[in-house]
DNA sequence: AAGGGGTTTTAGAATGATTCTAATTTGATA
DNA sequence: TATCAAATTAGAATCATTCTAAAACCCCTT
């Protein structure tokens, strides 16, 4: 769980990460930073928008895009990308660690899984490429849509029924 | 490597799995279908349409898509999603499986790397997740824009120092 | 206090993959 | 040959993201 310095050291880092760049630390590109430096949500753009507008209500969708694609570059946020939603963004591990992704409400959470030591290399010595980073995702459905389903099934068993049918 | 009963049958399965569903393989379907069992490069809708038309000319990209579609549905075909570019698509072998992809030219191979047993379990007994399928793919760079690379650099010596002065 | 000049921000247009829609074509069957 | 559902089509719609050109902002110097 991230204590409060915790948080406060990654905004640091982000922070610095941006004037070694050259670039401001504009209030508005800070909200942005702040809400992925504390988010556990895997925000998307939009979200980020949403949250910074209560802060600063001018500001525009390009803004937010601009500040992600500086961290990007910076190697501060990670973007899971998605083809058919929008990307979601962790600025809590920049690193790329896997994830679990609900197929039913979109939660992403993050996962607990030692990488194997030397993966990359030894890929790379099986296959010639140079690899730079991965990608680990997991797809199911979270515990509380899990919930939903069974109190959705118990309570109409006609349903049911009509939904196995359409399996054919 | 696939021999040629290999992909015969692939795409027994394929259509076998498409009967069931309940709907008719039309030429232009089983012609989508025949590049995805054939082709190792994990095409995507463009590059199916572009193929299929060499055939059919008259073929819309909406067939296509179709296709596609019914193949997810029934569980015969593997989609790599992309934010930024085109989904790609594996017919070959539609389980869930880990990839290479070349982040300068776009290619995707197939990656052997043996699933831990019974790892989906693992997860749901400590997340409470159901979980049902995984991504797994490494970025790099492929053997051939390596060596693309290193003609560009050998040659071309001012032309480093003026890219690693763009790093500011 | 005023003016310059570069950076940041903005609104809206452009892009591009994918999905949708409504009309047309096809093909099997009677 | 007539019928009718399934398949296909062209083009419109959608939507996240990127691009563009103008406006706003900020710091520095006078």
């Amino acid at each position: 769980m991230a204590t409060g310095s915790d948080i406060q050291q990654r905004l640091e880092e982000m922070r610095a990460a941006l004037v070694k760049r050259g670039v401001a630390i504009t209030p508005k590109r800070a909200k942005v930073l702040e809400i992925l430096a504390t988010s556990d949500e895997h925000p998307n753009v939009g979200d980020l928008h949403a949250e910074v507008q209560r802060w600063h209500p001018s500001t525009s969708l390009a803004t937010v895009y601009n500040t992600i694609e500086l961290l990007k570059e910076t190697g501060q946020v990670l973007e899971l990308e998605f083809s058919a939603a929008a990307n979601r963004y962790d600025g809590r591990r920049p690193d790329s660690h896997p994830h679990l992704v609900c197929l039913e409400c979109q939660r992403i959470d993050d996962l607990e899984v030692p990488e194997p030591e030397g993966i990359f290399e030894a890929i790379g010595a099986e296959t010639g490429y140079e690899v730079v980073r991965q990608r680990l995702d997991y797809y199911g459905i979270c515990p509380n849509c899990q919930k939903k389903r069974e109190s959705r099934l118990s309570g109409q068993a006609e349903f049911v029924a009509l939904n196995d049918r359409a399996n054919y």
